[in-house]
RNA sequence: GGCGGGGUAGCUCAGGUGGUUAGAGCACACGGCUCAUAAUCGUGGUGUCGCGGGUUCGAGUCCCGCCCCCGCUACCA
């Protein structure tokens, strides 16, 4: 059995997130962690809701609130969303913590400790008001190269030149239109040249594991040609105080460098609301004897890839004393680098991205509302960006709902209940199989190898293809086999080894669907006669805070969790003749085609 | 500007290391069946594989040039 660390990415919490978050990070974790539990592994699956940096400050300023007020609302928002969406983690919090800020100052000292952490001066823009950084991007002016009025601070999106804010003639704050201070200011820089040949080393070893996605691999070895220190600090009084400056409010930890540090911190404190503090190591650390392995796997949208392939294993070179300086790691012990990060791209809507400020958004919460979680996760699984990015339609949701999930797998289990509702009201039991039925039983059994295989590779949707494939060899097999004709009391035996068997298949197709579609696979479970949940769900925990006294202001959170201990084994499950089954209501609902209409409607 | 991805049937997309008549799903047409949410099963057509060169016995697949779309470029997955 193998350790698996689903680490999943953080949600910024400056509001409701949208369907292209989820089908970027969500589903797509959440389907591997489901099915790596079925196959035996030990998962642990943590993320949380990312809730520092300056975007956060600015929306809450706009809408009059603080930024404590805002995380909190967001944060209910998003824990609402996944927890509907039936995404298992173990541990989903949030980066305002008490036990998240001393691991993320833990893990600072350790990379001081080692060297990895070196003191720069540079000039940054503060806004006069408020006296918090302008980020870059937050500053527009006159291009100085081409005279374009809109430049960004960074770059010019008119001439396409790289730009420093200080190079703009009548430079200008984005968020309130006034003119920017430059002021030299002290930060501490995480020395990514003195980490970069380990980055390396680790790079091409995960390339030569031939498992990543190509794309992932390439971008993510070719950042690191111009790789340079980058600043882990920040002019922001809202973050984790900087260790050591204590006594300069002012200045924070910058939100990245402890938003990934999220994924250590949450597994410590799944560990120790366990009772059991030091049992995240068992993810996290090497095996002193060398037996059994911890993998890890790292699930986010493109941008995020910089990241998780430089930034974090950085973070976690520099603690563990393996970069160019040496060192020795810090209280945590030598920490894993990521297995695999696994990027998805985007799910486009028309022809750009999904935009909240352009009010081109779907929103997690209004769908689940309207259309319910498995019809989402259907979607994303079978169109979603897995490769390259994906253009999300109305009408394409409700084509792929209506004849692939409803007409292709609603109804399959619908008719096969109903018929063995109405001929025995019972599974019945079998007589000896002929070669038809041993053909369906062998299709579906391969079944398992094959979506199995396509999932552990993250191929979701060639893994819900080959699923809904095996799911139309069972439909052939009713056409084929007719027992809806054997009405004769000379064919009742046969009937009966027809409906046993095709139980058999829809049992199995539902376990082959349910790391896909959970909701639906404890919903089928219940038309042939099963008890309970046999997907199990996650569930909304309100928790006291473990450390209330770091200055964050929480009491108390919610967190998601659950206990999958008795998820279902990726394997064929015998059904039991004798158990009883009703006539069914259908499972899925098909849509009506004017949703696609309503949505647009809605939209404009 | 730099980097990355993409341009394949009406639509959405598959097509490691080049090799017989280029695939799937949806949509469409016709036929079968009626247990099932008018669901299901069978049959069928269509493609200058972005454009132009090149390498090769042979390229959607490799090389060069060009066009177009998208993303990232360091705080919106």
């Amino acid at each position: 059995m193998t350790h698996v660390l689903s680490a999943v990415a953080w949600p910024y919490a400056n509001g409701p997130r949208h369907i292209g978050h989820v089908a970027g990070f969500g589903v797509p974790s959440d389907v591997f962690s489901r099915y790596m539990r079925m196959a035996g592994h030990d998962v642990l699956m943590v993320s949380g809701t990312d809730e520092h940096g300056t975007p956060i400050l600015v929306t809450a300023d706009n809408q009059g609130v603080t930024a404590r007020e805002l995380a909190d609302r967001s944060n209910a928002v998003i824990v609402s969303d996944l927890v509907g969406l039936g995404l298992s983690y173990d541990m989903f919090t949030r980066t305002t913590t008490g036990n998240h800020y001393s691991v993320v100052q833990r893990m600072f000292e350790a990379c001081q400790r080692n060297g990895y952490m070196v003191e720069q001066t540079t000039q940054a823009a503060i806004s006069p008001s408020t006296g918090r950084t302008l980020p870059d991007r937050y500053i527009e002016g006159t291009c100085p190269i081409c005279g374009y009025p809109e430049a960004r601070g960074d770059q010019c999106d008119n001439c396409g030149n790289q730009l420093d804010p200080t190079d703009l003639i009548e430079p200008r704050s984005k968020i309130n239109g006034e003119t920017p201070q430059f002021v030299d200011t002290q930060h501490f820089f995480l020395d990514l040249p003195a980490l970069a040949e380990a980055l390396g080393e680790w790079l091409d070893g995960r390339e030569a594991s031939g498992t990543w996605r190509p794309n992932v691999i390439k971008f993510s070895q070719n950042i690191l040609k111009e790789i340079r220190p980058r600043a882990m600090t920040r002019d922001i009084d809202w973050g984790i105080p900087v260790p050591g400056w204590e006594d300069q409010p002012t200045k924070r930890l910058y939100v990245w460098f402890d938003a990934v540090i999220g994924y250590l911190s949450a597994s410590i404190e799944w560990a120790r609301r366990l009772g059991e503090p030091d049992k995240w190591r068992e993810w996290w650390n090497p095996a002193p004897d060398g037996e059994g392995t911890a993998e890890s796997f790292y699930f986010m949208g493109k941008d995020n890839i910089v990241f998780h392939s430089q930034i974090w294993p950085a973070e976690l070179l520099a603690h563990n004393g393996q970069g160019s300086r040496g060192g020795e790691p810090g209280e945590y012990g030598e920490l894993n680098l990521p297995t695999e990060v696994v990027s998805s791209e985007f799910l486009t809507f028309g022809d750009s991205q999904f935009s909240t400020s352009r009010g081109n958004v779907i929103y997690v919460g209004d769908f689940l509302d309207r259309y319910g979680p498995d019809a989402l996760r259907y979607y994303i699984c079978a169109a979603g960006p897995e490769t390259s990015d994906a253009a999300f339609t109305w009408s394409d949701f409700v084509t792929r709902n209506n004849s692939e999930l409803v007409a292709g797998w609603g109804n399959l289990v619908n008719r096969t209940a109903t018929m063995i509702a109405k001929s025995f009201g019972e599974i019945p039991a079998r007589g000896p199989l002929d070669a038809v039925d041993e053909a369906v039983l062998a299709a579906v059994s391969n079944g398992f190898t094959a979506v199995g295989d396509l999932i552990e590779r993250h191929r979701l949707r060639a893994g819900i293809a080959e699923a809904m494939k095996v799911v139309g060899e069972v439909n052939k097999y009713l056409t084929v086999t007719e027992p809806y004709k054997m009405k004769d009391d000379a064919q009742r035996d046969r009937l009966a080894t027809v409906l046993h068997v095709a139980a058999q298949c829809v049992s199995d197709c539902n376990t082959l669907l349910a790391p896909f579609l959970p909701h639906a696979a404890n919903r089928v479970h219940v038309v042939l006669g099963g008890e309970g949940e046999f997907m199990p769900m996650p569930r909304v925990d309100v928790v006291d805070e473990l450390e209330p006294d770091n200055g964050a202001g929480l009491t108390s959170y919610p967190v998601i969790t659950g206990d999958y201990a008795l998820t279902p084994v990726w394997a064929s499950r015998p059904v039991v003749a004798g158990t009883k089954v009703d006539k069914p209501t259908p499972v899925f609902t098909k849509l009506d085609p004017s949703v696609v209409d309503d949505e647009l409607a809605r939209m404009a």
